[in-house]
DNA sequence: CGCCGATATTCTAGTACTAGAATAGTCTGG
DNA sequence: CCAGACTATTCTAGTACTAGAATATCGGCG
């Protein structure tokens, strides 16, 4: 990682304290909130983490704790001057960056020989169905989204784009191995390495 | 992790392994050689590491080094009977697993008020430029595929599906940006936190 | 022989991240 | 004024991964 640059998570949480200033606890609050858990791998336990890195870069700062505190005492973080900047540097950059796609699902792809055909339809079918799920629930959080700027949609509208080119794809992939001359070829068990 | 499941890297190993018994390098070879780069994030450096967690866990062994090397000895690995087992519920697990997506494009759109109007147009469309040069790449690398086995034309064509419901999106997103009356919001710099 | 270049593996020293427990303060009710 | 609930942060002890340098071995060549 080179030093210069934000990792997803940083930029996630700098962008957070761009909009307004606010403490980890809040943070972890605002994400759930948004959804976001949906977009962002950021977990309750790397939240302190992240806030103390970005710290010691210098890109966001303690503020005064404002008012009285319910509960203990608050540290409320703020941008810095240089943290705008690179929260607008980085997030441009992710814009535009292209990388890889690796899910998972293309090593289970890679690995199809290995699987009983019977179960690689089974596999197939479930992810169908998951999907079809998972449309349905991003869907429904998109309209449901009270209090959030309009663009927040546009990020819903990306992972309903993903998710339903998958799911033909899908569909499309499982009739091809459907289909009578196509039986895919399957490793049985063979000779082994001694143990 | 789960000690009882493979890492999407881990599951690519045993999996070349399973095709066929092979040493560190040549796994590197392979991986080059396929094209695999695209949809796996094993580093050269990662190999090594891999394949001695994989052996301490029972799931490859070594397997006595069989003609003439050249240069160094090598290790030759192969899967175990756990290894095989292992590896066909891996794979099959990652086939019908689904996990959230979170490309950094996500963030960086998640962080869209802070980017000038200009810029962000400009990142769309340096985006564009690279989906585009990706998909002919990939299909380009496809069909250049000489020796592996058909079904590995799904994987490709898998991400090609996906980077073009992207392209998709894309277009569609830019040309609403574009559009009179949408402009969006920018954060102009404000009050910061103290240094 | 002694060195080079190619092949192949191992070692060193890190970074990034995570789970979960521990801690700390503040507020409420009894 | 203390027990417990709630809010919030910090600490401990790891795991996973990585880059890059160091090392080991062989074959060939002058």
């Amino acid at each position: 990682m080179p030093s210069g640059d934000l990792t997803p998570a940083e930029l996630t949480l700098l962008g957070l304290l761009v909009e307004k200033p606010r403490h980890g606890y809040e943070l972890d609050e605002v994400i759930d909130a948004r959804g976001m858990r949906e977009w962002t791998e950021i977990g309750f336990s790397s939240i302190y983490y992240l806030l103390a890195r970005l710290r010691d870069r210098g890109l966001i700062a303690e503020i005064e704790p404002t008012g009285t505190a319910r509960g203990r005492a608050r540290r409320v973080y703020g941008p810095t001057a240089e943290g705008r900047r690179v929260c607008a540097r980085s997030a441009e950059a992710a814009v535009a960056e292209l990388r890889p796609v690796f899910p998972p699902l293309l090593i289970g792809l890679a690995n199809q020989p290995v699987i009983p055909p019977d179960r690689l339809q089974a596999a197939l079918a479930r992810r169908a169905a998951a999907l079809a799920e998972r449309i349905a629930a991003i869907a429904a959080a998109r309209d449901a989204q009270p209090d959030v700027p309009d663009f927040v949609h546009a990020i819903f509208d990306y992972a309903l784009n993903q998710l339903a080119a998958e799911h033909q794809w899908l569909t499309a992939y499982r009739t091809k191995l459907a289909a009578p001359g196509t039986a895919p070829p399957h490793h049985s068990p063979a000779q082994e390495g001694r143990a």
